[in-house]
DNA sequence: CCAGACGTTGTT
DNA sequence: GTCTGG
DNA sequence: CCAGACGTTGTT
DNA sequence: GTCTGG
């Protein structure tokens, strides 16, 4: 689950993060795919916007690419996989997002969804992320998303879903004292459907190769945006 | 002790 | 690096 | 997540 | 079918 999402408006990201402003260019992205460069704030004395590449590199690994790229990370049993447990305690963070697909199978061909704030919005997902030391020295840095049970609007679609931070819960998830799961158990749950709506969207955001305004736009007669 | 896995998804 | 399996 | 490749040899 | 790339 969770595997392709949007930052159509990356402009609102320094008021709902609290950030002075952009510290680099980010254009409108509708398919963001695993293994590219994606926009996260990490915590510490200030939070701070980064650009690191979705799917998490745990630093045994062998190099950045294979089966030791990790783009999803299960809330229920983060906190005790070697692959994350140090990234869950000490590493969290919020990915930046404002919508995400989900494919509905079971036909002949998966069929892309859609789901966003009503009206859109920022989306917060929860985050780890990791600094990997590349065989030159420098370092690569990458997160997974957390997953989660799918709430009533997702589960005609999928059983899964990404772990949607609320505003008024950044600080905790960032907060790099807290290194247990208890006191975030709260935040890890299906996110209430009440405030998200979802919708099928064109077959076009099937291909990474297409990151453009026209992978929203509705399926299956695609005639229209929201 | 060393060797080998270490993850999620979906599908069977 | 750390854990599990043999 | 889906799309697309998946191989070697010898010859140019 | 399975792996790699984006």
């Amino acid at each position: 689950m969770c595997g392709r999402y949007t930052l159509t408006s990356p402009d609102e990201l320094v008021q709902e993060f609290g950030l002075g402003e952009l510290p680099f260019d980010l254009a409108p992205r509708y398919n963001i795919a695993p293994t590219q460069e994606a926009p996260v704030v990490v915590g510490g004395q200030v939070r701070e916007l980064r650009l690191f590449h979705w799917g998490l590199v745990p630093q045994w690994a062998k190099d950045t690419r294979g089966g030791a790229r990790l783009i999803n990370a299960r809330s229920e049993t983060v906190h005790d996989k070697p692959s994350f447990r140090e990234a869950f305690a000490r590493r969290r963070c919020l990915i930046c997002a404002d919508g995400f697909y989900e494919w509905k199978r079971g036909g002949k061909r998966p069929v892309p969804h859609y789901m966003r704030r009503v009206g859109g919005g920022v989306i917060a997902f929860a985050g780890v992320w990791e600094r990997y030391q590349l065989p030159d020295g420098r370092p690569y840095f990458s997160y997974a998303a957390m997953t989660t049970g799918a709430n009533g609007l997702m589960a005609p679609i999928h059983d899964r879903m990404p772990v949607i931070i609320d505003r008024a819960d950044y600080d905790r998830w960032l907060d790099p004292s807290i290194r247990e799961r208890a006191p975030l158990d709260d935040l890890l749950r299906p996110p209430a459907e009440a405030g998200f709506e979802m919708r099928q969207v064109s077959e076009r955001v099937n291909s990474v190769a297409n990151d453009s305004p026209a992978c929203l736009l509705a399926g299956p007669d695609q005639q229209s945006l929201f």
